[in-house]
DNA sequence: CGGTTAATTGAAATATATCAACCGGTGTGG
DNA sequence: CCACACCGGTTGATATATTTCAATTAACCG
């Protein structure tokens, strides 16, 4: 199933690099000397350890309905959660990309989507018992898993406000400054995105055809709004139209 | 801003009835010797109590914004959370019925949506720092509330499948099922639902007009499969053509 | 009962999808 | 090195689902 796997154990490599990303990201300090723990294995036989691994592009990471063993935080690469339909019909639920955590959201149970490669990506899988153990000795951690899923919760929100009550042209906006705020960088004629993502993939996130994601990407792009160096890569020109345009103000 | 509101200490109540509820509701009996501790009040001088509310129909219980420090549970009526554009544009996020749980997602922070009662209603308010306190002594209770989060999240995911993906047959039919799974009643000639809400609040559920609602639940009932004996009632009467209907196979 | 609100139905307008053709880069093999 | 094929992206023309606008009917309430 998945290639270039390097698994190692805690235990044994003698530091918890990629749990220091936990920990980083979860933007504590007071709670690193925790991680020390992670490595016991108080699970049934089972030792805790955290495994990186690799995927190529459009390979699945793992499945909706597949039983949900581990939590992953994406190293490299990008990383779309979707679901599908019988007939072909996707709809993709969030993308995630370097820094960023996903399959927290069903413990223990199975996973409610099919997490997929958007491009090689690099990714670290912890099982969820590492939850379990970290959870009985840290209050903080805690409150910061809640969080995160809060912040999930939030976000789906604003999708589905996105895909129930706004047009294509505020979708789109939306969508790209919502990408501009979590993969903007700066250059001198605006914003730079690498959207290391397919018009395709736009178009499931929206719900949209792919026609009508080029349509308007080009509109905007007529309007001086955006520059398209290449497929995948957009450069804001002029923020705050598009900023108006997701407001309906255009 | 709340109108007959009863508020009351568990410290001088001598039980806790609506907490037990949140027992029951969390699926857990070895939790339930906890609770007693709920009443300390361990926050900055304010003690941990639970208020009764009571609202009536389109009142607002909190809105997009306001400081976020309670979750509530219903005890009866209805609740639907939305979030509101400037032009009157409105979609509704999910709704909360007897039993269940809003205003979790957000602890500390500020509420991401609206909580509005579509009918007269009833609810019971937890201070966040219930929570807390509760956290430090139940790692039954932890997980539970981590199950909760993740079971709106997963809603959440077929939502957005809804709005992005399903006709407008499919996502009436999807709602209807959806609705059953909650709240339907048994009858002999089908299943009974009290929707307790309009029109408005459906098309504003699903991302449509309230025009197209009525047309489409009228094509249901001229094919046999619901019945519409008033407005806010419908009764189900052919289960598993409107599951075909809500697959795409009609 | 009248008066108000919500639900329903009809006809026209429109946004978006669908179908189809074309373009442009990229890689491959002759 | 060029020709070709391939794949994703773009654009155009048409079809259609859904909205919008308008009128009618049904439920609710004093």
């Amino acid at each position: 199933m998945s290639i270039g796997t390097k698994t190692f154990n805690h235990a044994t490599s003698g530091q918890v690099p990629d749990m220091g990303g936990l920990v980083a990201f979860l933007g504590t300090n007071g709670f690193s000397g925790e991680a020390e723990n992670w490595d016991e294995g108080r699970v049934s036989g089972f030792p805790t350890a955290a495994s990186v691994l690799e995927f190529e592009r459009n390979q699945a990471i793992f499945s909706d309905g597949d039983p949900a063993g581990s939590f992953y935080k994406v190293t490299s690469g990008a990383v779309r959660l979707c679901k599908l339909f019988a007939d072909g019909r996707r709809q993709i639920a969030g993308f995630c990309f370097p820094g960023e955590y996903f399959g927290l959201a069903c413990q223990g149970k199975e996973y409610a989507l099919t997490a997929e490669a958007m491009i090689g990506t690099t990714v670290v899988r912890f099982p969820h018992s590492c939850l379990a153990d970290l959870d009985r000795s840290s209050a903080e951690f805690r409150s910061h898993l809640v969080a995160l899923l809060c912040g999930e919760l939030s976000l789906a929100q604003n999708h589905l406000l996105m895909l129930g009550r706004q047009t294509v042209k505020e979708r789109i906006a939306s969508f790209l400054l919502m990408m501009l705020d979590r993969r903007g960088r700066d250059r001198r004629d605006g914003v730079m995105l690498d959207l290391h993502m397919g018009r395709q993939d736009i178009a499931d996130y929206l719900g949209l055809t792919i026609e009508t994601v080029c349509r308007t990407i080009s509109d905007l792009k007529r309007a001086g709004v955006l520059g398209v160096p290449g497929p995948r890569e957009i450069v804001v020109k002029k923020i705050r139209l598009l900023q108006d345009t997701a407001n309906g103000e255009a």
